[in-house]
DNA sequence: ATGCATGAGTT
DNA sequence: ACTCATGCATA
């Protein structure tokens, strides 16, 4: 938590003082008016990859996204800084038999996590088995995930509460797999076949440059309104709903227990700071 | 492991 | 138009 609790400090921290080494945030202007959007140095040779999708859209990938029933009790306010945190409400919490926060810790999360992890390899199981293998355990309301999500939750780079979400689900997971793995199992998986002729969409990339002035706008403005993402868009030569869709990951990125900024090093117990 | 995106549910 | 959980595609 207190890893937590430093990266969320530094990250305000960032965003009230960084711009000393941002000299494009001169044109930012988050108080409305935004006369300035003059040309800042860009690169000249700024591939423009966001034409690239065409029409990767087939029906099907709506149809076929299944939403196993989304297991989220998410009520509201998820940030540290819960009633029962409180030494005294979590002695009466505790005393009531309710077990307080001891699911909800964001250490008991990590420790947890890295636990799950250990294990999962020990019992040789991809996180993509895991995924698939949640559906066989047949709980109420939760099927299979991806291996993104399963690894997000490893490397705790999921929501607070989405982490509380899965976490029963992964543990009970992970206490059938260790009874069978008693037992001895082993079975070959079934041939993965793409359904014939699926256009794959394209994944829109932006480069360094255009990155970069996001990440600057970001600092300034979180929440920029339609007109300033509109105009942001294009200035960078980007599609509006391209910058609008960076902003909102961007945002739900900041909400993730562990800030993934970093690339270098990955999960390690050691001085693990999120930036 | 992570970037860009979708879709259901909210505000 | 946003938040949240989640995933395909890709580095």
């Amino acid at each position: 938590m207190l890893r937590i609790l430093m990266a969320h400090t530094h990250r305000i921290w960032s965003r009230k003082y960084m711009h000393h080494s941002m000299d494009q945030l001169d044109m930012l202007d988050p108080t409305g008016s935004m006369t300035t959007l003059a040309p800042i140095s860009e690169s000249p040779l700024t591939p423009t990859h966001q034409h690239l999708h065409g029409s990767y859209h087939s029906m099907n990938h709506m149809m076929s996204h299944h939403h196993p029933g989304t297991l989220s009790g998410h009520t509201g306010g998820h940030h540290g800084h819960s009633a029962v945190h409180h030494p005294v409400i979590t002695a009466a919490v505790a005393a009531a038999g309710l077990h307080p926060d001891t699911d909800t810790d964001p250490r008991e999360l990590e420790a947890f996590a890295e636990r799950f992890k250990q294990r999962r390899i020990k019992l040789g199981v991809t996180q993509a088995d895991v995924g698939k293998a949640l559906a066989n355990l047949k709980l109420p309301g939760v099927g299979a995930l991806s291996q993104s999500t399963i690894c997000r939750f490893e490397s705790l780079t999921l929501s607070h509460n989405n982490m509380i979400a899965l976490k029963p689900i992964l543990q009970a997971w992970l206490e059938e797999a260790e009874a069978q793995a008693k037992n001895k199992r082993r079975d070959p998986d079934a041939p993965s076949v793409l359904p014939a002729g699926e256009k794959k969409r394209k994944r829109t990339s932006i480069a360094a440059p255009e990155k970069r002035s996001l990440e600057a706008y970001f600092a300034v403005q979180p929440r920029p309104s339609g007109e300033k993402i509109a105009a942001i868009a294009e200035k960078l030569d980007l599609k509006k709903n391209v910058v609008r869709v960076w902003f909102c990951n961007q945002r739900q990125k900041q909400k993730r227990i562990v800030s993934s900024v970093t690339p270098s090093m990955t999960g390690h117990g050691s001085a693990g700071f999120g930036y």
